[in-house]
DNA sequence: ATCGACTAGGGTAATTTGGGGG
DNA sequence: TATGTCCAAATTACCCTAGTCG
């Protein structure tokens, strides 16, 4: 398990130890204490899903360290026809797919799996998907995933999406071609950048 | 029993050799000497007991050894002042515990946590509470979570639950006691089918 | 403009951690 | 490989100043 001390930090990020230490303190950062006097280490997941959290980019030698699936995708959509005709799509084109058809499998295989990206359907019965997309952006070990926001509503909520963590959106309804050249955009991108549309 | 040298926990910690030496001198972490040269042996339990006492992250390794003697309890329920009842109740029990209000929430903790047993409520919106208990039974390495079914469903719903996977319910209101029992009870229960995912 | 709350960072002393040679 | 000792480097707490924002 790797680990960083708030020094490493403070240089990474270009700040004070101080403030490095502050906000471990406050929360912000997640960290755990050693014996004695209290010194401070941070976990790589908890580091790099504190980069993600704030749209920090992340440093090249930390990039690799994320371990995704990089050929894997996970589709998330209640609908079994649309979510099966994405699947189709993205099979394919090569890519090794999942479905989840509640929040609840979408979670656990998300964790389990750690697939590149995920497509998310923003209105799904019971689950607010601005929440999900900021839970992921917040959680270590999953942070990182490739989120793209598919929906039939309109562009302002969309764009309120890509506000909180998503990292793409496409609008229903889209041409096949639109879906793979969007993944394939977010996916050539290096691991660990955050990618605007 | 397992033990583990002073060097193995300096890589699991990610800390120098000596650092581990001089926990061992002050007391902060509990172990024995070995005659001779007086070599340091630290017992898994004393170790995991270390771990858990400052909050470091426990490796992968050590945690499915873990899953066995956990006391972590995940709280699945969307009625917040339900669930930080439960957790109060829990806490003061002894047990580690963890809320999740929603199904993706619950779906990454319960992978993530590994935790010994879930309290569930049956009726959570955009959650189909049987879906939920089936997957968990058929999914390697959350399979033996133990499930509590938390529920104000009349009896034969929840006689179904216990029929789809669930190990115990409670039927509302109950008191806190008869919370507690049903926990101990399910937890003191062999746990021989467990792990190796 | 002033106030108050907040944040980042400087300096110092005390402590902890890390590294090298026996 | 682990330990004890010695020393250097890193980290922390505490107190302080400067800057920002409303």
């Amino acid at each position: 398990m790797k680990t960083f001390s708030t020094g490493d930090i403070a240089k990474y990020c270009d700040v004070n130890l101080r403030t490095v230490i502050r906000w471990i303190d406050k929360g912000e950062l997640e960290g755990f204490k050693l014996p004695g006097r209290g010194n401070n280490r941070v976990t790589e997941e908890a580091f790099l899903a504190f980069l993600h959290r704030h749209n920090i980019p992340v440093p090249d030698d930390l990039r690799e360290v994320e371990v995704v699936n990089s050929n894997r995708i996970l589709i998330v959509d209640d609908e079994v026809q649309i979510a099966k005709a994405i699947q189709r799509v993205l099979r394919g084109a090569g890519y090794e797919t999942a479905l989840a058809q509640d929040g609840f499998r979408a979670g656990s295989r998300l964790v389990k799996d750690k697939p590149a990206l995920m497509t998310l359907d923003l209105s799904m019965p019971g689950i607010d998907g601005y929440e999900v997309i900021k839970f992921v952006r917040e959680t270590p070990g999953i942070c990182h995933t490739r989120i793209l926001v598919i929906s039939a509503l309109e562009d302002d909520k969309l764009q309120e999406a890509l506000e909180v963590g998503a990292d793409a959106y496409l609008q229903k309804p889209f041409a096949n071609s639109e879906l793979l050249a969007s993944i394939e955009k977010m996916l050539e991108s290096p691991q660990g950048l955050i990618v605007n549309n």
